[in-house]
DNA sequence: GAAAGAAATGAATGGAAATTCAATTCTTGT
DNA sequence: ACAAGAATTGAATTTCCATTCATTTCTTTC
């Protein structure tokens, strides 16, 4: 008995995780996923190969978890602004707003975590986080049907079309090689447009 | 000179080469595009995998070519109706109804078709697709424009924002388990109902 | 029915990338 | 300083599949 896992090491353990986590997100979104060997992730993280087995059981769970931690965050940012003061309707145009503009500032990231061809445990991850932010959003409209803004409708199906017609509007600009920076305001405008438009609004013939 | 490519080779040669086609999409509906291998391809076409490297320069060929057929008659199935009598919008909701309700008949397909990761070259294929169907709807949503139904929009995004919000509307209860055969009718409705008051319709609160 | 050629076969090949593991380096407690 | 044990390393191994190709089977013509 010469030997005990000390605080100290316990630390460096964690931190040498977390440093594996955000060597993904950085070479994803450098390369993507098609691009993120596990020997790539390892240099970026400035450990060997094999380090990054003690740490992760596989390549699958390592880029589920990078892809769950960084739509967390992303997940928090956005429910952040869907609490803000205001009404219902303006801060669900807010909160589609921050999404678009966040996902136009790094594309690559973007459309790796939206769309991009990956492990089944990433894509099973995927799924959840789509479902968080559906849930987000569903609570948005809920509020607005409720404070009158919105007309009575299915808030679930309609939270999922959001995200769709949010992603779609995304992916197409997103797949563009070129950075297509003066347009970003514009484009999260107009999806915003299209979103709020989908939710809050009745025929438009009528009345 | 004691062998010529008869009419009757040729034909059996045209035959195969369809009957791998039409494998692929099989398998593709049943495994998706991630369990589809060449081996299994070719056992369902009931060939051996070096016939179908003597029909398709490479995996991702075959694929993209079943994808363009698959879709170039999904596509002409929409454009029918969208060619049809009627006002704008009515055309436009038979569209979406008709694109949705088929997405639910073969929803492992449907998920393929539209949204499933595969090799470079389907990803093309199905870029190519996904703009033929954006464009049989931004030309509804221009003539629901033109005929004073819709209001003034930025029809390419709204078109390509329809697409989305139905395709996440449809993946939602495609992932699910069992056969929701029953309320296949139901969901169709929602989408579409969803679908056409994103472009059909005016602020819910002013006027 | 035999020769010439084409098409089909499927086991072997090759390549790419994930995963392992024997050897090495680092930490701790005495 | 040293022994005991952990953590790290990265080259070697394994795995997974697309792709190939020597061999076999089928077609045609004479």
């Amino acid at each position: 008995m010469a030997y005990r896992r000390t605080d100290r090491v316990e630390e460096q353990l964690q931190d040498k995780r977390n440093r594996i986590l955000q060597a993904v997100r950085t070479v994803v979104g450098e390369v993507g996923f098609r691009g993120a060997q596990v020997v790539t992730v390892a240099e970026a993280a400035g450990v060997a190969t094999g380090t990054v087995y003690r740490h992760f059981p596989s390549k699958g769970d390592l880029f589920a978890e990078a892809l769950t931690l960084n739509a967390g965050h992303e997940i928090e940012v956005v429910t952040a602004v869907a609490r803000s003061e205001g009404a219902a309707m303006a801060r669900l145009a807010d909160a589609i707003r921050t999404f678009a503009l966040r996902a136009i500032r790094a594309p690559r990231l973007a459309w790796a975590m939206i769309a991009e061809p990956a492990e089944p445990e990433v894509d099973a991850a995927r799924l959840v986080s789509r479902r968080a932010f559906a849930d987000v959003f569903e609570g948005l409209i809920a509020d607005g049907i409720a404070e009158g803004d919105f007309p009575p409708q299915n808030a679930r199906l309609a939270a999922a079309g959001l995200i769709g017609a949010l992603t779609e509007g995304l992916i197409g600009p997103l797949a563009q090689d070129a950075d297509s920076q003066p347009d970003a305001e514009a484009l999260a405008r107009d999806i915003t447009a299209f979103c709020l438009q989908a939710v809050s609004a009745r025929p438009f013939k009528e009345s």
